[in-house]
Parts: structure tokens; sequence; C-alpha cells
RNA sequence: GCGCCUGUAGCUCAGCAGGAUAGAGCAGCGCUUUCCUAAAGCGCAGGUCGCAGGUUCGAAUCCUGCCAGGCGUACCA
């Protein structure tokens, strides 16, 4: 059951009643923002006003005489001319007897009174896609945790969802533990921990790449720095007189203090780099035995591409090491897929992708390299590079043509970070073009993690964090955090911290604070990570959601209330005081919350819903007394509340991905 | 140059199904504990919703222009 939708329902008949296609109008039945004005508002009568050019009280007037016609009246308290405010609102207000029925049901619902969708889709949820041969990092969290949240609520919404971690399993990374294995490998290290060796192979190479790239780059940042040092000059030289131009250079000349700024970090960052490995006596003497590295690493690619036995043995090799390297970290952060169809299951069908493309007159060759010409797109989508290998794009084609067949889709959901845009814009319209129109396809994009200083989420030597270490350390600090309540003066209480593992329980709390933080914010911007602020005990945080449903939990345990004993009494319900009613309003606005998540794909409309029933939990908690209620009918009653508080916070929670305690 | 995104309280951010007096947390000030978890709650103070126009009965929300920041922009993913 859904609120809103029941609203909208008898309004659509009414609407339609009053005006030719008026039912268009059931969009502006909506949940009121202030309690003062009801539980939900009709604001009908304006656009309806105009349209029919009548005064809209007077068309409020008519609609309420309709509406008290109807089985509205069994929802909402009584209409009369009373419930029309200001221009023509229309407030509603719901009988405190049909939340209390609305409440049983739900109490008596495993799925809280959530109707599955009707139809059901089929969705693909493309999500996560690490590169498996590099470990982890920051970088992958949030398509990680949004992904997972996503997929989770299609699910329980009732879709049929395919969960696909379209990982790198196939590129120039390969070629890099492939040529590492094949030159530097340690044997003992390998047979010993076959994952650790592989990684430090990876670090190794790319290291050794990295510095060959980054010494050819050196003459070019120093050229920039002066050529961006010269234009500084240069400006400087000639200021304008006239007051504008004036400011105008003024600007110009601060962005080019900005660029030799940056010009200059680059560079100092690359000498720093390169002297990193010049003053590695080990190192630098790899560096001149492999002046040809980064080549090689791309003809041991090719050569793995082209069939080559011995790198394909190897790849075979190495690639379960891999999966289990990710599928560690996936255990930890409770995230699991249906498949896992990376990039090497669709080697096979690129070359026919690229021909069928060509047949169809939608790719031609430019500049040596095959490409897909656009309407409205000022650059190409390459699908074959000079040298004739395939890209991403490629492979990305073939998938959708893949998925098409095996599953046919309805949607398809690429939650992927918000800097690919245009790939997937022109993706999306070469997808279009190749025939695939049936489907929906859309960038769940995201924004970037930053540290503190507002930049991209760094260390502090300017690495990218790993995942792994996240996550440590997220436990670290929620260990602390734990530790310090074992430590406050009150013995534990019925569902205090006592007697419990404080590292199983910090390593819930921690990972919780982690995915709740990312998923609270809007995706669409950028986020400042901060360990302080994703711990708070305050505030849309995971640690204070958990905290809520320890608290709600512990009620029972106080009061040794059973709660399957008092759930088969068949109980009765009521809302009669403002707290208790706000609060059954609240969870019976559980489905309101799932729609809006899934309307424009935005978990953080769930975790505001939640932060707000936990609220008014709160109050609720506060004024009304529960194993202390005058009445047992009353104590009953919000033992009631309490379990479906609890079960809400604990559904919508799982929603996405955090698992609750039942003690903190 | 062009394209996409962002700009809301001192800080970090919600709100962008167009609706009535713009919210939260932190930071600041004040209050509450013979009471089921004080890891709490309540109150006060704090805002030209980047700027200027427009559409509308009504705009933080939609449109246009400008300003500021980020990102992307033919063979990496």
């Amino acid at each position: 059951m859904n609120i809103l939708d029941e609203l909208r329902q008898r309004f659509a008949v009414v609407l339609k009643e009053v005006a030719p296609g008026g039912e268009k109008y059931v969009e502006l039945v909506l949940p009121s923002q202030d309690a003062r004005f009801g539980d939900y508002q009709a604001n009908v009568a304006m656009p309806l006003g105009k349209q029919l050019g009548r005064p809209p009280r007077e068309i409020a007037i008519e609609l309420i005489a309709r509406l008290v016609q109807t089985d509205l009246q069994t929802i909402c308290e009584p209409l009369t001319e009373q419930a029309i405010a200001g221009p023509g609102f229309i407030n509603l207000k719901l009988r405190n007897a049909w939340l209390a029925e609305q409440l049983q049901h739900a109490l008596s619902d495993p799925r809280l009174g959530v109707a599955p969708a009707s139809p059901a889709k089929t969705y693909i949820v493309d999500y996560s896609a690490p590169n498996v041969a590099k470990p982890m990092h920051v970088g992958h969290i949030r398509s990680t945790v949004i992904g997972n949240a996503l997929y989770r609520i299609l699910k329980f919404l009732g879709h049929r969802v395919i969960g696909d971690n379209h990982i790198g399993d196939w590129g120039t990374q390969f070629g890099m533990i492939i040529y590492g294995f094949k030159h530097f490998r340690d044997e003992a290290a390998y047979v010993r921990q076959p994952v650790a060796e592989l990684a430090r192979l990876y670090r190794l190479v790319s290291r050794l790449v990295d510095y060959r790239a980054t010494q050819t780059e050196s003459p070019k940042l120093e050229a920039r720095l002066h050529a961006a040092r010269q234009a500084a000059e240069t400006a400087r030289a000639q200021t304008p007189a006239e007051p504008a131009a004036a400011k105008k250079a003024a600007k110009e000349q601060q962005r080019l203090e900005t660029r030799i700024k940056e010009a200059q970090g680059e560079l100092d960052s690359a000498r720093a780099k390169i002297a990193a490995v010049d003053q590695d006596p080990a190192l630098a003497n790899l560096v001149s035995a492999h002046p040809e590295i980064a080549a090689e690493v791309l003809a041991e690619t090719a050569r793995l591409h082209a069939g080559d036995a011995e790198n394909l043995r190897l790849w075979r090799e190495f690639m379960p090491y891999c999966l289990e390297d990710i599928e560690r970290i996936y255990r930890r952060l409770g995230v699991e897929f249906d498949e896992t169809l990376g990039e090497s299951f669709y080697h096979d069908r690129l070359a026919p992708t690229v021909n069928d493309l060509q047949a169809r007159g939608l790719a031609r060759e430019s500049e040596g390299a095959l490409c897909v010409f656009l309407p409205g797109q000022s650059t190409p989508m390459i699908v074959r590079k000079q040298d004739g290998a395939f890209l991403y794009a490629t492979t990305d084609l073939a998938t959708i043509a893949y998925r098409k067949e095996r599953w046919n889709p309805d949607a398809i959901l690429y939650v992927v970070d918000h800097r690919q845009g245009l790939h997937f814009e022109q993706l999306f319209a070469a997808a279009r073009a190749w025939g695939h129109q049936n489907v929906e396809l859309v960038h769940v994009s995201f924004g970037t993690v930053l540290g503190d200083d507002g930049r991209p989420f760094k260390t502090r030597a300017g690495d990218t964090v790993g995942l792994e270490g996240l996550l440590d350390e997220a436990v670290r600090r929620a260990l602390a955090v734990v530790a310090a309540n074992d430590r406050s003066e009150a013995p534990p209480t019925g569902a205090e911290s006592g007697g419990r593992d404080s590292h199983s329980t910090a390593e819930t709390v921690g990972i919780a604070a982690l995915k709740y933080a990312d998923l609270a914010q809007n995706r669409t911007s950028d986020y400042v990570f901060s360990y302080d602020k994703m711990l708070a005990m305050n505030g849309n945080t995971a640690t204070y959601m958990q905290y809520a449903y320890a608290r709600v939990r512990s009620i029972f345990a106080k009061g040794e209330v059973d709660v399957d004993a008092l759930l088969a009494k068949n109980p009765t319900i009521t809302v009669d005081e403002p707290a208790e009613r706000a609060l059954g309003l609240e969870i019976l606005r559980f489905s309101e919350a799932l729609q809006l998540t899934v309307a424009d794909y935005r978990p953080n409309q769930l975790t505001t819903y939640l932060f707000e029933l936990a609220n008014r939990f709160s109050t609720f908690f506060e004024e009304c007394p529960v194993l202390k209620a005058p009445t047992p009918a009353l104590r009953t009653s919000r033992l009631c509340l309490c379990e479906l508080t609890a079960r809400t916070l604990r559904q919508g929670l799982e929603l996405l991905g955090i698992d609750v305690l039942e003690r903190m």
C-alpha cells in the first residue's frame, strides 16, 4: 500500500469528471511540507481554474462535493470547505482509524505493506567494474555501494534484476602482470601467496612503465611551465587603461598564476617520482635493464589478445587469484553479483560487432580509425583503433547486444562516475542507431570522492587510497568509538554493549558508516570524505541509524517481550497521541520513499526517509512510555509501533546493504 | 572554443514530483536526567537559495544570459 497512490487514484476519478484531461493533475496531489496543512495536499484547483477559467476556490468546492461521494472518506477525515486554504489548496488529513488499520496490516506483512511492482520489469545493474589486475581503490567505492543499493531496492520492489560486474580482465594491466611474471617473479612468494606476489609484480611493472612515461613527459611539463611563465610576463607588461579591460586582464593574470602553480606542482611530483626510482639502486638497475618495458608490456597484451598459448595459459592461471582478491573485499562489503562478465568474455564478439556496424553503414574509416559518427556529436566514437585494436566503446556495444539477446532487459543502469558522461552519451546514441531502441539506457553517474582539501581523495604522499586500507581505517576508528562506549559509566542495561565482541561490532559499524556516508550523499555531487563525520553519533549517519535500531530492540529485551507471541494475538494499534500518529504515518510512507528512490536512482532519498523515521521514533520514545504505558492495551499498541519501526529500519538499511546490530 | 555538472546558514550537505513561513548535522548560545540506551532530546541565533532577466496564480526548483568552480572534449578505461 502506498498512501500517495491511494489518494491519487481517488482524485483521478473526480478530476476526470470535472475537466477533460483533468486526471493529469493527480501529480499535484502531494505530501504536505508542513503538518499544519494536513498530511497530504491537493494543489489541483489552481491549474484547473486556469484551464476552466473559473475561480480556483470554486473548483476546490466542486471537487470536495464530488470527493465526499467516493471512498476517499474511508481514508481521510471528512472533507469540508474548511479543508480549502489559500488560493485553493485542499488539505487532506488521514483518519487515525485508517492509519491504525494500515499499520496492523503492515505488521502482519513480511513486506511491511509495500506492494510488489506491477508490472515487474527487467533491470541490469552494471556496477563496481574494477580492474582486477590491480587492487581496488577509493574510486571504486561509490559505484560498488550505490550500484548494490539500487540492485537491492529494485529487487525488493519485485523487479527481475541482474547485477553484472563488468570487470576489466583483459587490458594492459594483464600485460603488466604477464611481463612482471616472466621477468621479476619470486617463485617462492608466488607459491606461498600468489595474490600478494601478483599485486607486487603489477605495482613494480607499473612503476617502471610510469618512470619511463614520466621521463618523456618531463620536458613537456617544463615547456608548459615555461610557456605559462612567459604568458604571465607578457600579460603583466601590458595593463590596459580602460577599467573593464583592466579587470579582465587582472583575471587572466590570476588564471595564468594558477596555471603556473599547477604546472610547477606537476613537474615537482614528476621529478620526485623519477628521483625516488633513481635513488633506489635495485629499481634503478631494473629501469636500465628494461628500457623498452612500456612497449614490451603492450606486446604481451597484444599476444594475449591474439591467442598466444603461453600468455593465455598465464592469464587463466592468474584470473582466479585476481578474482579472489576482489572477492575478499566484496565479502567484507556484503556485495554480490549475479554475473561477472568482464571484457574478456566479449573478446570474440568484438570483430563481429564492428563488422556489423560497418555493414550497416554506421561506422566508417577516418584517419585510419573506424568511427561511428552521430548527429549532434562533435567527436566520433571510435570502435577500432588505427592499429586494429578494439576499445571499451566496442566492448560496451557488444555488451549491449549480448544483454539484449540473453535477458531482453527493459533497462540497463550503468553506475559509473560522471567523467564518463560523454562516453555514455555516445554509446547510447550509437546503440540506438544500431537498433536497440526498446531498452532504457541510463548512466547513473556520480561525483568524485574528495579529501578535506577539496581535491580528489589521495594519501599524503599523493597516491590513490586503497579500498582495503579505507575499510581498515573506518573499522579501526569504529573500534575506538565502540570502546569509548564500553568505558561509559552506566552499567550495561538490557541491550547495551556488555558481553559482545567489540571487533565484530566495530567491523559492522565501520563498514556501515563508510557505505551510508556515500549513499546519504546526493550521488550527482562530489563529496568530502570524513571519517569523523561518517562515524558521528548524531545526524544522518549509519552509526545513528544503527543506534536507533538497537534502542528499539532494547525495549523488547528490557521488557522481556516475546515479539512472536505478541503478534500472534492479532494486536490492536492506536495512534491517538500526536507522537504515535507521526511515527505511524512515517512508517507507512516507506513505500513512497522507495518509489522516490527508484524514480531517479537516488539512494539518498531512502537515507533521508530512514533518518526522518529515526527522528520520529525519538520523539515518540521521549513522549510515550512504552513498557510503562498507562494501560495494557496501549502498551501492546506501542510495542507494535516499536516493532514496526525496528523492522522498517532494518529493512531499509538492508536495502542499502547495511547490517544492523541488536546491541551497541 | 564547445559540452556536461556544481554554486543553498560560518562548515559539510539535504530539498530541485514548481506549492503556503527554505531544512539537517556540525560549530555557537541556552535548557532538560527521581524517566524504557544522555551514544539522547528541546529551544535560540544564524539565509539577497551565485547574479540578472523570463515563464507561472505561485520559482531554490523550469527557461535564457552572465559570474565562479569542477570535469570532459578522436584512437586509455
